[in-house]
DNA sequence: CAATTTAATCGTACGACGTACGAGTCAATC
DNA sequence: GATTGACTCGTACGTCGTACGATTAAATTG
């Protein structure tokens, strides 16, 4: 039987001690696990941008086979899943918990979310298209504990979440689009320019050249919690 | 020299009349456009999805021979940049320019923005990726003229288009991923459900459950316009 | 201890894909 | 009639994900 390892976390299981094993090849990687092979995606992914994470590059690195990542993981897809939620853990808020700024709170966290992302920015192409995993739940969790504790109305919970991940999601995906390449950027910058008699308005408000994205992202975040909860 | 195509428009030049071809096969198809092309693979991507557009299909659905559309595109990725924005085309409010209202204008606009995308809903999963089509500009340039109309400050321009541009993004790249298979949706709900006890307050506020995303996503939109114009 | 089962690895091979290359077909032009 | 240039397409190559089954070594059982 060719059962698959499936819902079951990793075993580990410390096979041999440091035997360097009888075969010719003399192998000093470590065995394959399902965390050396996300992490090793990670990396790769961090490298070579989603189109970079080809199976036999993956084995390559990990000095393994292509075929043995196979009994580890289903499939390619997979990877990218298991890749994507490794890199959305949060931490937390630094401070012991000032329980008081639910505000301060929720900016640390979607800061920090998106900070995350672009610390890796394959992940924000991968997300929207991939489902929930532990850590992004988490994260909304968080998010819907620390907004009910703010007073918003049940009603408007629901809103509210969407609005806030709305945001991180677009504001993440689109940097992270315009960070690929610098070469790039600079010739949409000349096109755009060549183009500015057709968007006269989108040339004046600097939209494209303006590269502070961080204070847009944190002065837009400020726009939508005010329409949110309204201060006092 | 084998010349491609490039920065020109299709010329079209009418070859042939009704002249049924001396060829063995009686093609009865009109000749390949650029416009036919890429009308075809938008038909393909809403049939199929992403994944599902392949160049030897989209050759055959146009009955042509695979090579036969590299004359008229570089590359499959331009294909999917054309698709894209063919889909994004905007033709502006219905009535006849109630200017006064900047505010119904917007809502109209990125409304309309959302529902082009979710009638593709590929689309949502390629925008983010992809550079500025004319189309995405051209509603930009709306959107800044409108916003700049309604008296938002040229040094909040900037931040206000980013904002609205990210929610329309999160908002509908996350609907469209929700929409594919219900079965999966349900699946997924099921799992929510089970895992309620790690996420409870994400389960009280019905977050995944509910389902009315078109509400959500004018409430949420209503929030940040708040935030962003306070009104009066 | 030997026999068996289980966990894990990996070589080979297959089908599908994007597309390079160059030969082919036709209408327009000289 | 010869040439040119726009357009089509069959073949072929390299690469990818992964099905399949052989292989090995550890764990378990007698």
């Amino acid at each position: 039987m060719a059962a698959k390892r499936s819902g079951a976390e990793s075993k580990g299981s410390a096979r041999r001690g440091v035997s360097p094993r009888s075969g010719q090849p003399p192998r000093n990687e470590p065995p394959l696990s399902l965390e050396r092979i996300v992490a090793t995606a990670v990396e790769l992914l961090d490298a070579e941008g989603v189109d970079g994470l080809k199976m036999r590059r993956l084995a390559d690195r990990l000095g393994a086979g292509a075929m043995s990542l196979y009994w580890h993981v289903g499939n390619k897809e997979e990877v990218f899943d298991l890749a994507l939620d490794s890199v959305l853990e949060y931490r937390g808020p630094p401070e012991i918990d000032a329980s008081q700024d639910w505000r301060g709170e929720i900016v640390h966290m979607l800061e920090d979310w998106r900070a995350s992302m672009l610390r890796h920015p394959w992940s924000a192409s991968l997300l929207p298209r991939r489902a929930l995993g532990p850590n992004t739940l988490s994260r909304l969790e968080l998010l819907s504990k620390t907004l009910s504790g703010a007073g918003v109305a049940d009603a408007d919970l629901n809103v509210a979440i969407w609005s806030l991940w709305n945001f991180v999601i677009g504001a993440t995906t689109t940097r992270a689009n315009f960070d690929l390449s610098d070469d790039d950027r600079t010739a949409a910058q000349q096109r755009l320019t060549g183009l500015s008699q057709d968007y006269p308005t989108i040339e004046r408000s600097r939209l494209l050249l303006d590269n502070d994205w961080d204070g847009a992202f944190r002065k837009g975040l400020d726009f939508l919690l005010d329409g949110l909860a309204p201060r006092q």
